[in-house]
RNA sequence: GGCCCCUUCGUCUAGCGGUAAGGAUCCCAGGUUUUCAUCCUGGUUACAGGAGUUCGAGUCUCCUAGGGGUCACCA
């Protein structure tokens, strides 16, 4: 069975890097009837955060992704990791190293000073005399100190490094507390993993836990490194960058769907498809299509798949999601038509709200461009002739077509094109020369909405 | 700096020795639309550079350049 993780430090909010990384995982675990399963590396006890945490949770729940079982606290796990210190240490495959930090730091400040790489010398690696007093010893590993280690990686091919490059590293410090590769590795084996999907970052840890996997005779399981996520200009994304809390993507009115398909396509490519619903990710998943090569994302493409996933939303659903942009629109009459007329042209949540509120509400300010253009000549009266004649009409009028009627008789008693009505009257409804037809918004707001907003720019304009 | 990785249109990418180097986005032009948006059609733009292998190289090898990652008692 394919069993996947994603084992985040509850340090901040969940990284959009992050994200794509953990969807990866999810997805190849979802194919292969696996497992995913989450595990909260907080095995500095300093750093860590309920609330971090909770926000990587909430983050995992927006976009629908769930990992299996319980969560997996390493924070929890001291006592086992002690074991498997302590088993190493009677094998002779770890030892205690009695080096001060000052000690430390004093080797390597020479080494940097003879332009060496910093390393340990391996001083205690066979020490077998007397400890010095007063020092709480670190365990160090005994890395191997020559040949290579070498292993393939699911996306950069072999990878090999050698063993020089790897020292003696320590797997618990002075207080018994294990650190952060050792734990990785003992929890990766222990957890069943059989394939591991991370950042690229990790690659150099990689063989530092293959140390640890030899020592205690773990079989191995298969690694991907996935190269980063930079920004536009091919720098380490910062927050600088806008938004990489995976929250904001949220706050900025996009559809987690549009957030998936964006990111599973940064790095991962199924020939020349686009558009991925989440069941297509899973089937079509496979992480020997992820890319080498890092990329940088550009919200362009972003913006043009969420445009894509609101046209093609129910409009119930979308009204349920509107709630939390400000718009309640659930129990409106013409909840269809509404939504029809505006989420072509909203290409995020926030701005199709702004356009609904647009059609909703009577304006609460006028362009100032687009009223000296619409407003000019006769404008006026027509749009008070146009009004009697709404308030007269004889047959119903409910639907956009029925409006169009009456558009189109004025325009045929009154021997003017469209345009002379036309665009005083969206200005009159919109307080702006664009927006949606005209027919669906008279059909929306009704006759003694559309009366009252000629009425009051007919007021306006007289004064 | 050592080590490791990467390099196709501005951006995301397809390509798996023989292609007019394809798609998407962006941008531009035209069409549809009373406006805007949507939609449709068309267009501009790329194999980092240099050697080599080969009848033939974006695809294989090497070098150079550029970019990234990593060198903790952080994760």
């Amino acid at each position: 069975m394919t069993i996947t993780r994603f084992a985040p430090s509850p340090t901040g909010y969940l990284h959009i890097g992050g994200l794509r990384t953990a969807l990866f995982s999810w997805l190849w675990a979802k194919k292969n009837s696996g497992k995913f399963l989450l595990r909260i590396e907080d095995t500095d006890l300093s750093r860590n955060s309920e609330a971090a945490l909770q926000a990587i949770l909430e983050a995992f729940d927006w976009v629908g992704m769930s990992y299996d079982g319980e969560a997996i606290y390493q924070s929890k796990r001291f006592d086992l990791y002690k074991e498997y210190i302590e088993q190493l240490l009677e094998a002779g495959k770890a030892y205690k190293c009695y080096m001060s930090k000052e000690e430390l730091d004093k080797l390597r400040e020479e080494q940097m000073a003879r332009g060496e790489r910093p390393r340990y010398d391996g001083r205690y690696r066979d020490f077998d005399g007397t400890p010095p007093e007063g020092i709480e010893p670190v365990i160090r590993i005994k890395a191997p100190q020559e040949g290579n280690i070498i292993f393939k990686d699911g996306v950069k091919g072999e990878i090999c490094i050698a063993a020089t490059e790897v020292d003696d590293f320590v797997i618990a410090r002075g207080d018994g507390t294990p650190t952060y590769n050792f734990v990785v590795a003992i929890d990766d084996a222990l957890m069943g993993m059989t394939d591991v999907i991370r950042g690229d970052d990790h690659l150099y840890n990689t063989p530092k836990q293959i140390v640890i996997y030899e020592a205690l005779g773990f079989a191995l399981p298969n690694f991907y490194h996935v190269a980063m996520i930079n920004n536009e200009q091919g720098k380490k994304l910062s927050k600088r960058d806008g938004a990489t809390d995976v929250m904001d993507y949220k706050r900025l009115g996009y559809l987690p769907e549009a957030l998936l398909n964006f990111l599973v396509r940064l790095g991962w490519s199924h020939g020349d498809q686009e558009i991925f619903s989440v069941e297509e990710m899973i089937r079509l998943f496979d992480p020997k299509n992820i890319n080498k090569s890092s990329s940088s994302y550009n919200l362009d493409k972003l913006l043009w798949l969420n445009a894509h996933y609101i046209k093609n939303m129910p409009n119930k659903k979308l009204a349920t999601l509107l709630k939390a942009y400000g718009v309640e629109v659930e129990g409106h009459d013409k909840l269809e038509l509404l939504l029809d007329a505006t989420k072509e042209r909203g290409k995020t949540l926030v701005a199709l709200a702004a356009q609904i509120n647009l059609i909703l509400n009577d304006p609460a300010e006028y362009e100032e461009k687009d009223t000296k253009k619409a407003f000019k000549g006769e404008a006026m009266n027509y749009l008070a002739d146009f009004a009697e004649m709404l308030v007269g009409w004889e047959k119903p009028l409910h639907t956009p077509p029925e409006y169009h009627e009456v558009l189109d008789r004025f325009v045929n008693e009154n021997g003017i094109g469209f345009g002379k009505i036309g665009q005083p009257l969206r200005v009159a409804l919109l307080g702006s020369m664009t927006g949606s037809g005209l027919d669906e918004i008279m059909a929306i707001i009704g006759v003694e909405e559309t009366v009252h907003r000629i009425n009051k720019v007919l007021k306006l304009h007289t004064l």
